[in-house]
DNA sequence: GATAATTACGCCATCGATTGCGTTAAATTT
DNA sequence: AAATTTAACGCAATCGATGGCGTAATTATC
């Protein structure tokens, strides 16, 4: 009935506790103990359901084996497979996850920081919503390990986990040009996201290769959302200069460009070209499956584990790396050569 | 430097740890102590950038502020959203989520049921794979508070989070046929599912109640999968006894039913009308947006929640109880009457 | 048979925060 | 001036697990 703890058990088996520690930690060879009192001990600890305490535990060897996750959106496909992946690798190594879902709030952004501090986690990943350091630098000044996750912060010594935003845009952009395009639409993120200036960044430099002026109504700006993206295209395509292929800064966008090119009466991709950033699911259920940049969300996820396991390692003095990652352009059916 | 614990603040300000304890959490009134004794100290714990340790907190008084919440699929929107709304809710009231991803897998459960007991937990919302009591009853044995969800378990005393999937089910059924289909698929998920067997008996009953006889082959149990749907779609389209609607039993089979009937190149509402169970945000971005039967994730999650906050009070003996919430039928654009 | 080595444990401090029960000194009352 | 109240704190146990150090008892060695 009532829950077993170390001393229940010694009691019973008329030991101490720290003997019954060493037993059901399987150490008690190293400490000398008898086979037959460790098999007292073990059959009494099954016995009694007994399950170790891991607050006691935490307490005792300064460690809680637990990660804190801090995103955006989990609804969004991007973190909730990033979540997946990182929960799955921290499992196998005996870690748990914290998840913390900001919803772009800054206060609530700040908030989850400070209990995953006062909760003794053994690292952090966070997705930051700001580029401000005042919040992510209370987490260095106490030591404990931090990956930044898609998002680089000026003047922040810091490990990051990356993608090559510039050069999967490029590769995309490069990809119209060459069936063709020259009216291509850059429709963006939030202009002061940093992704986003990379992405157009990207853009900008793939047309300038061809040789290709950057026509100013081609490229919006909004917001990483399904209604803009809908926007952005239904307006462009009524408009009287209509383009012929869209890049879509992220996996909402492309969706709302998508459905708003069908509104307009058109096809994709006999009419209409385009190209998103982000796999996702449903990117290939759609009646023409979408041609996409991944960021190959599998690798990075590792690659965040891999940052705060070595540096919960309080030796490990390498100094703070920047992991940037290759994104991978996945060809499907939403794009097409014109003359 | 180094982090700072109430010692180190008694240390300093030369009081004992009691009075530093009592001022930081603001009882210091009631113990006397007195207003420069207060001040001093808040303003070192201030500079010291005190944090106070949860897993001592935890230790003693026996709460850990922490819910574990076990799902299938995190990449699931039904999921992700679920845990979206779980987090927020249990946010405001000082509680923070582990999340615990177990992908069908059976072991994973279990071993995550352990790990969450080992942290005790203060309460535990689950999405069982099986309708297995072995591994769960270990969680009603350490009496930690267990709200399960979106699955019920035979002969199990537990608080339940349920839709009413066979009414759900019907409602679309009896919009089908109001429409004036006769010929209605059913491609439903795993056979041995309670969900898909409930959703299933509501096909029935709606079809019954028109008067309409079950056609064998129109029914077609396999798996939660886009490739289930898509397949059942295909072959049935291409049968010489093609039917005019379908009924999809999750968001999954929908999107693979969706693909199936364009490839065969037949257009939705227009050629084959459709209805889905689950809501999701891609459903309203589709050519021809879905219409679904939607699960009130919202008040799923926050009936977990309040489920769990009350059972935490354990003077409440109130016995279990299933909470069946009603599913919504949300009217889009993808059917269409016919003769 | 005395000494050394090994076996088989136990004691107790520690991690950090909380809390019931004191205790001391000052202030107030009679 | 003695007695009582109140203000302002401190002591030490507690939560559960761990591990360094110590020790008694048994066995082995010379």
């Amino acid at each position: 009935m009532t829950i077993a703890t170390l001393q229940t058990i010694a009691n019973i088996v008329k030991v101490s506790r720290s003997t019954v520690s060493r037993v059901l930690n399987n150490k008690w060879e190293d400490f000398g103990i008898s086979q037959a009192t460790a098999d007292k001990i073990i059959s009494k600890a099954k016995d009694l359901h007994y399950i170790k305490n891991e607050a006691a535990l935490s307490l005792r060897v300064k460690k809680t084996f637990t990660i804190g996750v801090i995103v955006k959106d989990i609804t969004d496909p991007f973190y909730s497979q990033l979540v997946k992946f990182v929960e799955s690798a921290l499992y196998t190594k005996g870690y748990n996850i914290i998840i913390c879902n900001t919803g772009y709030d800054l206060d609530k952004e700040n908030g989850h920081i400070n209990i995953l501090l006062s909760r003794w986690v053994d690292g952090i990943i966070l997705s930051p919503i700001q580029k401000s350091i005042e919040n992510i630098s209370i987490i260095k000044d106490r030591n404990v390990p931090l990956a930044l996750f898609d998002c680089k912060i000026d003047k922040f010594e810091a490990d990051y986990i990356l993608v090559d935003n510039k050069a999967g845009t490029m590769e995309a952009v490069n990809h119209l040009i060459s069936q063709g395009h020259k009216k291509i639409v850059y429709i963006g993120g939030n202009s002061s996201d940093l992704n986003n200036r990379l992405r157009y960044a990207g853009y900008k430099k793939a047309l300038s290769k061809a040789s290709l002026s950057i026509t100013e109504h081609y490229v919006i700006h909004g917001s990483y959302t399904f209604k803009h993206g809908y926007e952005a295209a239904t307006e462009l395509l009524r408009s009287n200069d209509a383009p012929t292929a869209f890049f879509a800064a992220n996996n909402r966008i492309v969706l709302g460009a998508c459905k708003g090119i069908m509104d307009c009466g058109l096809q994709i991709p006999e009419d209409v070209s385009i190209v998103g950033f982000d796999d996702f699911e449903t990117a290939t259920m759609l009646p023409s499956p979408l041609t996409v940049i991944r960021q190959p969300l599998r690798d990075m996820a590792l690659n965040a584990v891999d940052i705060l396991l070595s540096r919960m390692d309080k030796t490990n003095n390498t100094p703070c790396m920047t992991r940037m990652l290759k994104t991978e352009f996945i060809l499907r059916n939403s794009t097409r050569k014109i003359n």
